[in-house]
RNA sequence: GCACCCAUAGCUCAGCUGGAUAGAGCGUUGCCCUCCGAAGGCAAAGGCCGCACGUUCGAAUCGUGCUGGGUGCACCA
C-alpha cells in the first residue's frame, strides 16, 4: 500500500506502451525513474523525473517525452491532471477518491500500514551497545542503545529478519581490573578497609558485588594471592555487571536477542581459524609497521608483528593481529567474532559504535569483506557525542569516582520515552544536545511533546465522538462516507499520511531511524495546523455537532493520522500517550 | 603528519541513494481566543548551502584541492 510505488508502476507501464508503439526506443533503463512528493505542494501531489531521465538515452527532448506521457496518463482514472514543468518534471494531481481510499486502507490495515517488504526477509545482524562489562551503563551508551534498537525495529517493519546482538568485551585486561576492584569490595564486606588503588574501578556499584562474594565464599578468599581468586571473581563480577547492564537496557526498553562473549572465543581455535582463513588469502604476514607520523610515541621501537593486510581493502596501514609477545590484539578476536557472524548466515552486518571508534571502521570492513569474499556488507554507524545540559548550562560529568551520569540517572529524570525520542532527533553522525529541562518542556519546540500532543488530540476527538454516540471503531470509520472529506486541508493531510510507507523504505534503506522522528514531527505539525483551521472555519473541525455522518468521515482521517503516529512511535520505541496531563 | 565525521537563516537543525523558487523550529515583527484543548495557529523579514575548481541537461547532495571545528591514530579494549 504505497501510492508512490503504485504510481510509478503506472508510469512505467505507460512508458512501455510508448516503447511498444515505437515512440520510444527499446532497451531503456528505468532504474533512475522516481516518483516523489514535489518540493512545492503547489506543483501537485506527485512528481516524476521520468522524462528527464529518459531524454538522453532516448535521444529526445524531455518535453517531448513528458507530453507523450501526459496524454497517456490522463487516460487513467486516478490522474486528474498532469502537466510538464521546469526542466521536464511531470506533475500529477490525483483524484480525491485516491486519498479517501487511502484513509480507508489505513484504517483497515491498522498498525501494518507502511509495513514494507523491501528487506525481503534478508537476515541482518545489528551489534550495538557492547559496553564493557565493568560497570553500569552511562549516558555515552544511551544514544547507541536507542539508535540500535530503533534501527532494529525499523528494519523489522521493513521486512528484514533482525537479530540484536551484544558483544561482551570480557576478554581483555579490563575485566581483571574489575576482579581486583571487586576483591577490595569483598574485603570491605568483611569489615576491612578497601584499597582502591590507582587504576582500579572506584564506583560504589561494586559494593553489592563484594557482599555477594562474601555471601558466596565467606572468608575463604581473604588474604589469598590473586592466583587463587582472580578467575573466579572475574567471572562472578562480570556476570553481575552484565545482569546490571541487562537491567539498564530493559529500563530503556531495549532487549538483545544474543549476547556473545569475547572470552568464549579464546581457546576454541576460532581466532586461529579466522586468521588462517585470511592467511590462505595471503592477507596475513609478519612485518614491521612504520612509526605513526607526527605524534610518535616516546617509547616507540620497531617490532615484528603479525599483520593483516587491510590496505588491500582500502585501509591506510596494515593492522597488527598479534602483539610482539605473540598474544592476540583486540582486533584478532574481533575478526573471529565477525567471521562467526558471517558464518551464522547473516546477509548483512551492522555495527553501532561510538564515534571514538572511527579509526576502527576501515580495518573491520576490510576483515569482513575478505572473510565473506565481499558477499556480506558491513555498515558501521558511528554515534556522535551527547552533550548534556540543564537549562542551557553544560552539565558537568566528572570522571572521578562515582560522579558520572548513568543511564539510570537519565531515565529516572526524564523517562524512557522522552530519552528515546530525543536521542533519535539527530542523525547519528552529528553531535546531539540533551537538555534535562528542555526535553520535558511542554511546548512546540519540544518534538516529543508536539508529537504526543497530536496523538492526544486525536484521542480526545475520538472520545468525544464516542460519547456523542458516533460509532468509532476502525471498522466503523472505514465504512464512513469519506466523500465528505473534500477540503484541501483534509486531502493534504491524507497525502502526508500517504508518504508514510515511502518514508519507511527510505529510512530503512539508509539505516536512518531518525527520519521517522522527523516525519512524525511533520505529520503532527499538519494535524495541529488543520486543527487550528477549525478555529476559524467550524466546518473543518473533526467533531461536527449534530452530524454523525460527517463527524465519522472527519474522525476517520484523524484516526488514520493516529494510526501512523502510533506506528511511527512504535518504531522509535516510544509509547504513544492517550492524553496529556 | 594521516584517517574519519561535521560545516545549510542570528541560534538549533532537516533536506528523501543528483532535481523545480533550499525547508522547519527557536528568536525578531505583525495578526488570531464567544471557537472540538491558544500547552496553539497564520503571516512577514532573514541564505554566495564554508571557499575554489571539476563531473552533467541539472550539484547543498558526487569528485578533487583548500579553510575552520570535532574525534582517533604500534605492543589499550
Amino acid at each position: 500500500m504505497n501510492l508512490f510505488t503504485e504510481m510509478r508502476v503506472l508510469i512505467l507501464k505507460e512508458i512501455d506502451a510508448l516503447v511498444a508503439s515505437g515512440a520510444l526506443p527499446t532497451g531503456l533503463d528505468y532504474a533512475a525513474i522516481t516518483v516523489e512528493p514535489p518540493r512545492d505542494a503547489g506543483h501537485g501531489e506527485m512528481a516524476t523525473n521520468a522524462a528527464m531521465v529518459l531524454a538522453k538515452p532516448a535521444g529526445q527532448t524531455p518535453r517531448a517525452i513528458a507530453e507523450a506521457l501526459v496524454a497517456r496518463l490522463l487516460g487513467d482514472p486516478r490522474v486528474v491532471s498532469a502537466e510538464v514543468a521546469g526542466p521536464g518534471f511531470l506533475n500529477l494531481r490525483l483524484a480525491p477518491y485516491i486519498w479517501r481510499d487511502l484513509v480507508r486502507a489505513v484504517l483497515t490495515l491498522g498498525g501494518d500500514y507502511g509495513r514494507s517488504t523491501i528487506g525481503a526477509g534478508s537476515k541482518v545482524n545489528i551489534e550495538f551497545v557492547s559496553a564493557n562489562p565493568t560497570g553500569p551503563m552511562h549516558v555515552g551508551h544511551v544514544r547507541g542503545a536507542v539508535v540500535g534498537d530503533a534501527l532494529a525495529r525499523l528494519l523489522a517493519f521493513a521486512g528484514w529478519q533482525v537479530t540484536r546482538e551484544y558483544y561482551i568485551n570480557d576478554g581483555g585486561a579490563q575485566v581483571d581490573v574489575l576482579a581486583r576492584s571487586a576483591y577490595e569490595r569483598y574485603r570491605e564486606a568483611h569489615g576491612l578497609s578497601p584499597e582502591i588503588r590507582e587504576g582500579l574501578y572506584p564506583g560504589d556499584y561494586l559494593i553489592p558485588v563484594g557482599e555477594a562474594l562474601k555471601a558466596k565464599y565467606g572468608d575463604t578468599l581473604l588474604d589469598k594471592g590473586e592466583q587463587y581468586w582472580l578467575v573466579e571473581i572475574r567471572d562472578f563480577a562480570t556476570d553481575m555487571m552484565m545482569q546490571m547492564i541487562r537491567d539498564d537496557l530493559a529500563a530503556l526498553d531495549v532487549r538483545m536477542d544474543v549476547y556473545s562473549s569475547e572470552r568464549a572465543i579464546y581457546g576454541t581455535g576460532r581466532i586461529e581459524a579466522a586468521i588462517q582463513t585470511l592467511r590462505d588469502m595471503d592477507l596475513i604476514y609478519e612485518g614491521t609497521l612504520e612509526p605513526p607520523k607526527g605524534k610518535e610515541p616516546e617509547d616507540w621501537e620497531p617490532r615484528v608483528q603479525t599483520l593483516f593486510r587491510s590496505t588491500a581493502y582500502g585501509d591506510d596501514v596494515d593492522r597488527p593481529v598479534q602483539k610482539s609477545d605473540g598474544s592476540w590484539t583486540y582486533f584478532a578476536p574481533d575478526i573471529a567474532y565477525h567471521f562467526d557472524k558471517v558464518q551464522r548466515g547473516f546477509d548483512q552486518l551492522i555495527d553501532i559504535l561510538g564515534a571514538d571508534h572511527g579509526g576502527y571502521v576501515k580495518r573491520m570492513k576490510a576483515a569482513v569483506s575478505a572473510l565473506s569474499k565481499g558477499k556480506v556488507p558491513l555498515d558501521i554507524k558511528l554515534i556522535q557525542l551527547v552533550k548534556l545540559y540543564k537549562n542551557g548550562e553544560p552539565f558537568k560529568m566528572s570522571k572521578r569516582a562515582g560522579t558520572f551520569v548513568t543511564l539510570r540517572d537519565v531515565v529516572d529524570e526524564v523517562g524512557a520515552d522522552v530519552t528515546r525520542f530525543i536521542m533519535l532527533t539527530r542523525k547519528n553522525d552529528v553531535a546531539l544536545d540533551f537538555d534535562f529541562a528542555k526535553v520535558l518542556d511542554q511546548s512546540k519546540d519540544n518534538p516529543v511533546f508536539y508529537v504526543q500532543y497530536a496523538n492526544a488530540r486525536i484521542n480526545s476527538v475520538l472520545r468525544r465522538a464516542r460519547e456523542a454516540g458516533v460509532p468509532c471503531s476502525d471498522a466503523d470509520l472505514a465504512a464512513a462516507d469519506l466523500a465528505r472529506l473534500d477540503h484541501p486541508s483534509e486531502l493534504g493531510m491524507a497525502a502526508k499520511i500517504a508518504e508514510w510507507p515511502r518514508l519507511v523504505d527510505i529510512a530503512a534503506r539508509g539505516n536512518e531511524p531518525h527520519r521517522v522522528a522527523f516525519y512524525l514531527y511533520e505529520l503532527a505539525s499538519d494535524l495541529h495546523a488543520h486543527w487550528n483551521r477549525g478555529n476559524d472555519d467550524p466546518t473543518l473541525r473533526f467533531f461536527q455537532d449534530g452530524d454523525p455522518a460527517t463527524t465519522a468521515a472527519k474522525i476517520a482521517l484523524a484516526r488514520a493520522a493516529g494510526v501512523v503516529i502510533s506506528a511511527g512511535l512504535g518504531i522509535l520505541g516510544v509509547t504513544p500517550v492517550e492524553e496529556m496531563r
